[in-house]
DNA sequence: CTAAATTATGCAAAAAAATGCATTTTTTAT
DNA sequence: ATAAAAAATGCATTTTTTTGCATAATTTAG
């Protein structure tokens, strides 16, 4: 038996019964405890397995979690977020689009705050679940799978019978001449619709989205009122957005 | 056993538990009350729990994370859902509702399965978010805070309009006069909607939610066509049940 | 404070691992 | 094809790790 046979097999037990015992081992596979040790330390050594006294059990925890959202540069969004938190009020009807800035908003929300939200996203509306005086609303349809959103017509149509107050919206990418604009086509067809259904239109988005773009249109810039960056208001860099009349926090 | 085992299952126990005394893990290890001192202090030198006098108790009180959702008897589960796996078919329309054993059930659901799939649960769509082959659909509507399901009108509405193959049900309880049981009026409600929407009727559970009600009732036990327990079908516990013509999984 | 329960410590037996070495098998170079 | 080199394997010996027990020390509860 070659040794790259013994090592498949090493590791296919490994997988069924979630650990191998080196006695065991060699018992099966006919060979001194000796071998099976240092077939075990390769292993070890390529990091396929973790050796351990007896044994060896399995290196790799269960493959990535989808409940194990990963929020890159987390307390750059909570600086940024949080300017935000002064424009909730009690009584407000708000719609909350995805992205992990959003995430962090929800998170942010004072548990005081008695409004109503809409949301299409998965991750915010889990977020928001927990919050104890907010009503929460999760517009259905069909999911888009990576974003964690529903899109389609039915999310269309659910949003073409509300009038929210305020709108946060999350942005893939901004510039001053296409405004917002999205990697997919239906989720910039959906945000449309969000912003479209708000009285104010809120976005908030590090500074090193400014002057990007991508395929498909969401809105004019002229249509937020408001934008939200880690940039200070009067920074020379939002100079030709501030000259367009957004207000910026 | 090995030791890493024996570590792990610590971890879990404590987890679930919250909390873990010295003297029961001996007992359910079957080892000595020292060789499970020396693995607390060993976890407790990985800061990994807090030992305690006459036990360990978790490290880090962690802010309640929405996203951490803890399955309790998470084995168990997934062996009764295994069996439910065979039900499954390429084409299928398939409802699911909540809980955390169709969550497990989620999870195992082979990643060649070509299937669409409703449900109004969060967690669930989220797990089946990252299915590469299912049309998931989330039924939208008004959140309940902690089941983390849509309920009222809207998911009605949905539902009346689609005729499911399959539907796998959460059992809060079920007995042989009253059938399956809810702890809540909405969603005694909602699961009513998706045992009519749906061709077959499959329900999943632990063999110790047998003989027990709920104030709600969902519907008779009649009209569910298949149960999956821990059991051996055969067993005697599940004869009165048995008698009422449903399969035993 | 006292008694019971729990823990720490030292120790010995057993199990497993590491190490060096001899033998066999495989690979490489000529 | 053949000899030398390298690798693999098993064995004996030493070392390390694990484990349970006895005993002493500590903690807890009343």
């Amino acid at each position: 038996m070659l040794k790259a046979e013994r090592h498949k097999y090493i590791m296919t037990k490994l997988i069924e019964d979630q650990k191998v015992i080196t006695a065991d081992l060699a018992l099966d596979l006919d060979l001194s405890e000796d071998t099976i040790r240092r077939d075990l330390n390769d292993l070890d050594d390529k990091n396929l397995l973790k050796k351990v006294y007896g044994g060896a059990i399995q290196t790799v925890e269960k493959p990535s979690d989808v409940f194990d959202i990963v929020i890159t540069a987390e307390e750059e969004k909570r600086k940024i977020v949080s300017k935000a938190l002064s424009l909730l009020h009690d009584g407000q009807v708000i719609i909350m689009s995805g992205g992990s800035t959003n995430l962090v908003f929800a998170k942010l929300i004072p548990s005081e705050l008695k409004a109503t939200i809409y949301t299409y996203s998965l991750p915010i509306a889990m977020q928001l679940s927990q919050h104890p005086n907010i009503d929460l609303i999760f517009i259905g349809g069909k999911m888009q799978k990576n974003a964690m959103v529903t899109i389609g017509m039915d999310v269309i149509q659910v949003l073409s019978k509300i009038k929210a107050d305020i709108c946060f919206i999350g942005a893939s990418s901004i510039n001053v001449k296409q405004g917002l604009t999205e990697v997919g086509y239906e989720v910039s067809i959906v945000k449309k619709a969000m912003i479209d259904s708000s009285d104010k239109v809120i976005s908030m988005f590090a500074s090193h989205k400014l002057n990007t773009k991508m395929p498909h249109i969401v809105c004019d810039f002229n249509q937020l009122d408001t934008i939200v960056t880690d940039l200070d208001p009067e920074d020379s860099r939002l100079d030709e957005y501030r000259k367009l009349g957004v207000f910026i926090l």
